[in-house]
DNA sequence: CTGAAAGCGCTTACAG
DNA sequence: CTGAAAGCGCTTACAG
């Protein structure tokens, strides 16, 4: 047998084992694979072995055999620095990884600035075999990403619901229906003049949010007056600017819902410089309920969106799809709920 | 040829390119390698014919023969429910994607979701000739997982300075330092009284920053009043409770630290609850600068503690570990920056 | 500059 | 119940 330099300290083979044990390395295969063919006597003596050898298998080489890695890899995007730090993206990628153990999958995940960057990633982790499927942890307006692993044929789910929602696994919740649950809320409180911040046409999610939202003001004969509507680079803008922008309109309104949480703290920041308060001038409201909006001054109205559901569900979205005979496509619409809190409550 | 069922679309491999291009596989290989020695003519010609059948090298193959995957796995820690929603764990874990990638390395991640499952899996990390090298995203007391590396002799870094921090690499701050910076500071505007909430014997850099604090009052000298120092579970207690908890024993402090921001907050709003403000009656600091300490009501003073960097040296040390002839640890302290803001000056 | 051969450490159909 | 052999898709020392 040749050898290479003092590369690194050669462990252990399926080989050695055989060896010592006095059979052959099929059977030491078998053992290890709990085969059912093989002789008590013969299993124990080779586990024995093993043991006293400190015997471990190889991944690497049993994922070359049986062409199967166990690897998930989830796409971060590209744009990771602002979008990381809203809480609801490590949740996802608890959601994810926690399902992923549970199916005896490991989860790499990218690391990559830039689109072309991304591509270059997903190629190496699809067709270099390194990945069985991915989960891309944002949508984007005509994503590159979506289409590259489209044209592979290569089996991913998506983390909200894409420009182009057919034919690909998605999940995500019904964000009409939770616009138009938060603006019924208010309306229930009596308000007729709801603002909505934070609308980013790059963002679906903000979108069908503020459709919801709309409806639910037709439901209930009230007009939807477009200077309250405020639109923003989704969190890249603060809350404090666009609530500062709508009171510089000189159109006060008596409630407002932002587009997510983080945007709401911003709101109430500049409500409270205005001297007004909240809720009795101007109830304000969230999405995304992270953990500081139970705490915040006042506790802050939200919907919760379940990410660690979201991510579970992906995952679960991505087995059904690599287990299927024919290719499979489904999607997942995972629920929300309300959360009042005192900021729109009297 | 034997062949197994339809099991998945067999790709082309190097051996059919060699076979169409009329070269051995070996000088198919060596033209992927970017081999010097193979002539212009074959290299082209080779090239011409992979990017025509569409070739892609098998990157578990490649493993197998070279003995490296280029992966570094990241061990979340179990309890990570109430972990992963701090923001610095996700700024972390960006660091060290980040600088994964600029080495060329991916990045694994666990889902684990108790201890003895974490033993596990690192060993299947480790032993199965998975990852190269392993970072720790906390040091507990008493870490099993460190024993479990330290015997293993295999390459790892803890983020956060461990209990036995010889021959260990780590990365961390110098919490005592940024602790007695942000104490000198309140004791600079004139505070007598300053407490300091949410220490936990359990994790060293809360201790750490009370020493420095204690440290600083001593310097100054101004006595350390046990009654303000006050225990909690990190990060499991809220700061509301923490400080509710100091004006209960009816010992009012002019300022306050807590050992992380979302303590603050808790405290900001216990502070509300008393008709007190900030910081006119008392001050508020916290440590780890979340993204929300700039825009609450008052602006935090906190301490930035850079967690993007320390993910990044937590892979550079990982890197000098791993290609050092002989066993090589290191520690890294990451420059920490007091943050002065509203909640502090009057 | 290129090829034949052995090797990385497993799995599994086939034969007995 | 077990083994010999071929195979997974690469790399590389050796020989020419």
């Amino acid at each position: 047998m040749h050898k290479r330099g003092l590369i690194k300290s050669v462990s252990t083979t399926i080989n050695d084992i055989a060896k010592v044990a006095n059979v052959s390395p099929s059977t030491v295969s078998r053992v290890i694979a709990n085969n059912s063919r093989i002789s008590k006597e013969t299993s124990e003596n080779v586990r024995k072995i093993m043991k006293e050898m400190n015997y471990y298998p190889n991944m690497i080489a049993r994922s070359l055999a049986i062409r199967t890695t166990k690897i998930f890899a989830v796409m971060v995007p590209g744009d990771a620095e602002k979008t990381f730090l809203h809480p609801f993206f490590p949740e996802v990628l608890r959601g994810i990884t926690a399902a992923s153990y549970r199916n005896d999958y490991k989860v790499l995940i990218s690391g990559v600035s830039d689109v072309t960057e991304e591509k270059k990633v997903i190629r190496e982790f699809t067709r270099g075999g390194i990945a069985e499927g991915i989960i891309l942890m944002t949508s984007r307006v005509a994503d590159p990403s979506i289409e590259e692993l489209t044209k592979l044929n290569f089996p991913f789910v998506v983390v909200g619901k894409p420009e182009r929602d057919k034919e690909i696994n998605w999940v995500d919740n019904n964000n009409y229906a939770i616009g138009y649950e938060l603006a019924k809320h208010l309306v229930d409180q009596g308000h007729k003049r709801i603002a909505f911040l934070g609308v980013c046409p790059e963002f679906y999610v903000t979108v069908d949010r503020m459709h919801g939202y709309k409806q639910a003001l037709k439901d209930s004969s009230l007009p939807v007056i477009e200077d309250l509507i405020i639109k923003n680079k989704f969190r890249e803008d603060n809350g404090y600017d666009l609530m500062q922008r709508l009171f510089d309109i000189g159109k006060k309104p008596t409630a407002v819902i932002a587009c997510d949480d983080l945007l709401a703290f911003g709101v109430l920041k500049s409500i409270a410089e205005h001297s007004l308060s909240v809720p009795q001038d101007i109830a304000v409201a969230g999405f995304n309920n992270v953990p500081l909006s139970e705490y915040c001054i006042p506790p802050l109205t939200s919907v919760e969106v379940n990410p660690y559901g979201l991510g579970v569900k992906a995952v679960e979205l991505l087995m059904a799809d690599i287990n299927s005979e024919h290719k499979s496509f489904d999607r997942a619409i995972i629920p929300a709920k309300l959360v009042i809190r005192k900021s729109t409550v009297r």
